[in-house]
DNA sequence: TTGTGTTTTATTGCCTCC
DNA sequence: GGAGGCAATAAAACACAA
């Protein structure tokens, strides 16, 4: 009897297995498509959930479960937070300024959901009052972003936490979400992060009180110069003058990156290389899609509408929501992206975590080209990316072209960027003669910040982030490459990674270089 | 290579709202 | 009552250490 139950359930088991065959592994692009547009869409509604599933190759009701679970995630996060961060010495909060409530995993509770109820927000696009709410939710952000410098940093952390938090919002996710924003943890932290979902709880004051000390240092110095009137120092990118890019890339610095225990070439060409490789495994995978990556190829083409506007928005958002990250163990996503992104910066989970052995198979290579592709949105103002017309599948976009966009960006230009950083430009064809009779502003401004390079001038190049992620997992032992890869014309900040104290450095530029938005970068270039 | 732990995916039942 | 979401659960996939 027992034995024919035995049978029954078998039989039902096959059965069942017959019917889903086998549980299938959403591909990286899918997943990050499926965070992105989680992102924006905390609660989409039935057909938009519809339309995005046939977009990346799923069925409507696998999209709805991975919302339904994501959204679980979050939670639970949430809850994982709210318990974690009592633990945390308030002291980690003291440089806050704005008084909200910040843990160190960067969840502002005060943002979370307290303002604006995505139910509410979705509800809001779906009946097309997507801007209004988007109005209400950014102008809110925005309020926050006209804060003093002090509290420009918590709240845009909010903002982050706020749109992003589904990214990276609690502990759950604090290992990645750190590694981009600098904090790699040391290799040698077995045991608490050597999974790459680790906690590494200590680490989280370590950067707190650091990134609180240099911070303040940075706003003392910067007095008046540090803009109130304006979107956040460094968040706001404006394009480079024309012809800002035409100087080749020759410098071998940045031809070859300590990647891992390789020299490689630069992360970007890898990146393309490598996400190049993956089209054909994703489609293999998953034979329903053409590949997500094409799909993302042809939305590259789409114009910008307004939807796309908005999101370009949400970019930009996320743009500014990096300037706090400062003053923040960590804050929402990457965005990134996240992812992002992220994304975005889910490049370093893997690089830490997963560390030495690259085991996974696609995720790092994957993460990677996110990274790459975070990179370069950042760096060209979330404005190549919001070029796609679905937002949620730019982390693959441009990867070709962003990547040797961005590579050359970093090459003598680097200049250029701490004007943007002390005076807004309100055109994107901002002519190079103009800012360049403010040069004597920008030296004076860099007389400020030489004084505290040491402790950002991590960021100086785009090697940067593969350097410090190469601290991280090498417990600092090959910052000897950092020199390696400096940038001439960059005399004052090449080598001082080597000798400056590990921990601050790693904190700022990995948010810097790794998501691209770095104030830093304003600052020190 | 194997065992273990974690994460992700799929399913199901219950609850709430309209 | 139906739709949608949440929560619990199981199982596959994965990463890592021994």
């Amino acid at each position: 009897m027992e034995e024919e139950s035995c049978e029954v359930r078998s039989e039902e088991n096959k059965a069942l297995t017959d019917k889903n065959k086998k549980r299938k592994l959403k591909t990286p692009d899918q997943v990050k498509a499926l965070e992105k547009f989680y992102n924006e869409h905390k609660y989409p509604s039935e057909e938009l959930k519809l339309q995005f599933a046939e977009k990346i190759g799923l069925t409507e009701k696998q999209v709805s479960g991975w919302f339904c679970h994501r959204r679980l995630k979050d939670k639970k996060r949430d809850e994982a937070c709210a318990n974690g961060r009592q633990d945390r010495s308030s002291a980690i909060m003291q440089d806050r300024g704005s008084g909200l409530k910040q843990d160190s995993c960067g969840s502002t509770k005060q943002g979370d959901y307290r303002y604006v109820d995505p139910r509410e927000v979705e509800s809001h696009r779906l009946y097309g009052n997507d801007h209004q709410a988007l109005d209400a939710n950014y102008g809110h952000i925005s309020h926050y972003s006209g804060m003093d410098d002090s509290s420009s940093e918590s709240s845009s952390a909010l903002q982050d936490s706020h749109f992003l938090q589904s990214e990276v919002p609690c502990d759950a996710e604090s290992s990645r979400y750190l590694a981009q924003n600098g904090i790699i943890f040391p290799p040698n932290a077995k045991g608490v992060g050597n999974r790459g979902y680790g906690r590494p709880s200590g680490y989280l004051k370590v950067k707190g009180e650091v990134e609180n000390a240099a911070i303040t240092a940075v706003k003392r110095q910067l007095g008046r110069h540090y803009r109130e009137d304006g979107p956040p120092l460094g968040v706001e990118f404006q394009p480079l003058p024309p012809g800002a890019f035409e100087v080749p890339a020759t410098n071998p610095a940045h031809e070859s990156y300590f990647i891992g225990d390789h020299l490689s070439q630069s992360p970007d060409i890898n990146g393309v290389h490598r996400q190049a490789s993956l089209i054909p495994r994703y489609e293999a995978y998953n034979p329903k899609m053409t590949s997500p990556d094409s799909y993302v190829d042809r939305m590259n083409f789409r114009s910008m509408d307004s939807s796309d506007q908005e999101k370009y928005s949400h970019h930009k958002l996320k743009q500014k929501s990096s300037l706090p990250n400062y003053g923040q163990p960590f804050t929402g996503r990457n965005s990134p992206l996240d992812l992002n992104d992220d994304s975005t910066g889910e490049t370093s989970v893997y690089h830490t975590s997963r560390k030495h052995g690259m085991k996974s198979k696609h995720g790092s290579e994957e993460m990677r080209a996110a990274s790459v592709s975070n990179h370069s949105a950042l760096l060209y103002g979330g404005k190549i990316s919001s070029g796609s017309a679905e937002p949620w599948l730019d982390d693959n976009d441009h990867i070709t072209s962003k990547v040797v966009r961005r590579r050359e960006q970093f090459e003598p230009k680097s200049s250029n960027l701490i004007h943007r950083a002390s005076e807004t430009f309100d055109t994107e064809d901002m002519a190079l003669s103009k800012w360049v009779t403010k040069k004597e502003k920008s030296a004076a401004e860099r007389r400020i910040m030489k004084e505290h390079s040491d402790v950002v001038r991590m960021n100086v190049s785009p090697t940067s982030d593969i350097r410090v992620e190469k601290r991280g997992r090498d417990e600092f032992s090959q910052l000897d490459h950092a020199p390696k890869t400096s940038v001439p014309g960059l005399p004052t900040w090449t080598n001082h990674a080597k000798g400056g104290p590990p921990e601050i450095p790693s904190s700022f530029s990995e948010d810097e270089t790794g998501n691209g938005h770095s104030p830093m970068i304003w600052f020190l270039h």
